[in-house]
DNA sequence: ACCATTAATGACAGCGCTGTCACTCTTCGG
DNA sequence: CCGAAGAGTGACAGCGCTGTCATTAATGGT
């Protein structure tokens, strides 16, 4: 395979390479014809530029980072899947990081990604999207980023978000329509925003229904399996159990099932489960699970397209961008337990 | 954040940028004393090459290509976080590309993919590892490769691989050591090399305990949930069932533990499962499975060094390497029924 | 008809490295 | 003591692009 240059394209087409240049990255002041006659001879020998070349003169390094740190591999793979389409549409390559955002040396570790890979911009997931040291870090830097988060904060950058309130509600109210009433709720790790944004939905969804909220109902997990085990033991042991649980994401949901099986208590009938991301293990659980199904990877693939947009200035201020959740109907929610 | 050059380093060590290329390249032909007052230099410095210039100039991208076509999202993390590993180490890039292996325009997908990343190596796992047309377009390409794979083929091109016979085996004889004697066999998609390998293994664990080979026990899945519910339903409808199941993946053992669910079959007392790969949900489950684990990490990690030493030339032939697997037993496995 | 402006293109240097080759300085066998 | 061989180093070109600036051709206002 024999390399195909610029120089090579300019001959066939009788033009320069600055002309063939211009095609290539889409410059203006380039006529109609000759950028026609140009793309026919990039098409005819399926010329591709060289990257490092590009990098290396324009001083860019037509990368995108995409740092993550979470347990989910699900929820990874499609992060990476919307941004690795974003890349492709606009010619970009990706460097995907996973990080631990409580680990010392994270920060050291970017700066010498950074100043290695010379990323042009980052794609950032919470938690790394609360962690403030890292932020100012990539200000000062004057690093470009985007955040993907349920975040609906006074941000000053790009971001796209799910609206978990809504998301969370929805999900609440779909157990009320059931005739639950006594509803326990799971919350993820205290220091992610998500977590009270499902509490504020879990409240409004609540006072629309007129059920009195009860504190006793509400209790903190972590997002691991363990910790939804614990919370479903706490919940059931009470003297007036919940009918229904709401978990903030599938793996506790997974534990609260867990816990009822232990303590023969058959799901859908005497107890409702709700999940939160619609991972794989949701479909394979028995009883099925309903849960709420975010569309992370389109969500990954705005924030990739705003990223490029942001790159090459096409931006107008901080534009950002909010998707929506849907509610997945399986067998572990069903109506309320006739006494 | 302003960059540092080569020539940087050189003035301040009072070198040549050239010896300073040579002590970041490791070549021979540097005094010790040249080679450490210049590592002190970068060091201090903190100086980190430009890829794109290194690559430019030396004609190698410094980037591994990392294939894969696989639904289990936790395999595929793993596989990337040892890859990276390995790439992290020898200052290599990473470029993950998810592929559909039965895709037509998978390979000039590809040949874009090589012409525009100008990707070093390759590191192939499952089922591309099997694509003969992919191999030798790579093979007429001369882009270096190694494949992660449980065939032990006469392949001419270094490999990791686990042993599936050894594994398969393995955890047959653990249902054997319960009492099992009827014990179901569930495989994996027909034209994957791991597939025959588990039969393989299957059979000689029969063997060695003198259990006659039944073939009505062994039954055909695709590694999909859905298709662990149906070979479940076929193993388990028949009038002498077996009174143990092990299946090729952990999804399809998922599916069997569903139909056992509905049969109102109990998990580990009437029938005992063991699944393979220990993806997250094996722990989720409701019991608990008995699995499989692989070193994938590892065995990642492995592929990426093979791979870079074979384009550092630094490779003896074709070397390659097996790891083991180990069985993970939890709840899903138990002693046969009393009857 | 004339200059000012804008559109379309090309010449050329140089991005930060590495490959090649030339050079100097030891070392050592005869 | 000389020539050959090897170790250690540097000068220099050039990898394939893009930025800058110069150049030419077309357009328009007066």
């Amino acid at each position: 395979m024999k390399k195909i240059t610029m120089q090579d394209v300019a001959e066939r087409a009788g033009v320069s390479s600055k002309t063939v240049s211009r095609v290539i990255n889409n410059e203006p002041r380039v006529s109609e014809s000759t950028r026609k006659k140009i793309q026919q001879v990039i098409d005819e020998l399926n010329f591709q530029p060289n990257k490092s070349a590009q990098s290396l003169a324009a001083d860019r390094s037509l990368l995108l980072g995409l740092l993550y740190d979470n347990p989910s591999s699900a929820y990874i793979i499609n992060l990476q899947a919307g941004v690795l389409d974003a890349c492709n549409e606009f010619g970009y390559g990706l460097v995907i990081h996973p990080c631990e955002n409580n680990s010392p040396d994270l920060l050291p570790k970017l700066r010498n990604l950074l100043a290695s890979s010379r990323m042009d911009g980052l794609v950032l997931t919470p938690p790394m999207t609360e962690n403030r040291q890292l932020l100012d870090f990539l200000d000062s830097n004057s690093t470009p980023y985007v955040l993907i988060t349920p975040l609906n904060l006074e941000q000053s950058c790009p971001l796209v978000s799910i609206d978990d309130v809504m998301a969370a509600r929805q999900s609440i109210q779909h157990l009320i329509d059931f005739g639950h009433k006594r509803i326990g709720l799971i919350l993820g790790a205290r220091e992610r925003s998500g977590t009270e944004m499902r509490l504020l939905g879990y409240q409004q969804a609540l006072e629309e229904n007129n059920i009195p909220f009860d504190e006793g109902l509400v209790v903190q997990g972590d997002f691991t399996f363990e910790s939804g085990v614990t919370a479903g033991l706490q919940l059931l042991r009470q003297p007036q159990p919940p009918t229904a649980i709401f978990a903030s994401n599938d793996y506790m949901a997974a534990g609260v099932m867990k816990v009822a099986s232990q303590l023969r208590i058959s799901i859908p009938y005497e107890l409702s489960v709700c999940g939160f991301d619609d991972t794989p293990v949701a479909r394979y659980m028995t009883p099925t699970l309903t849960t709420v199904r975010h569309p992370v990877e389109q969500l990954a693939q705005h924030a990739g397209e705003l990223l490029i947009r942001k790159l090459k200035k096409h931006l107008e201020r901080s534009e950002s961008e909010e998707l929506h959740s849907e509610l997945i109907v399986r067998e572990s929610t069903g109506p309320v337990a006739k006494p």
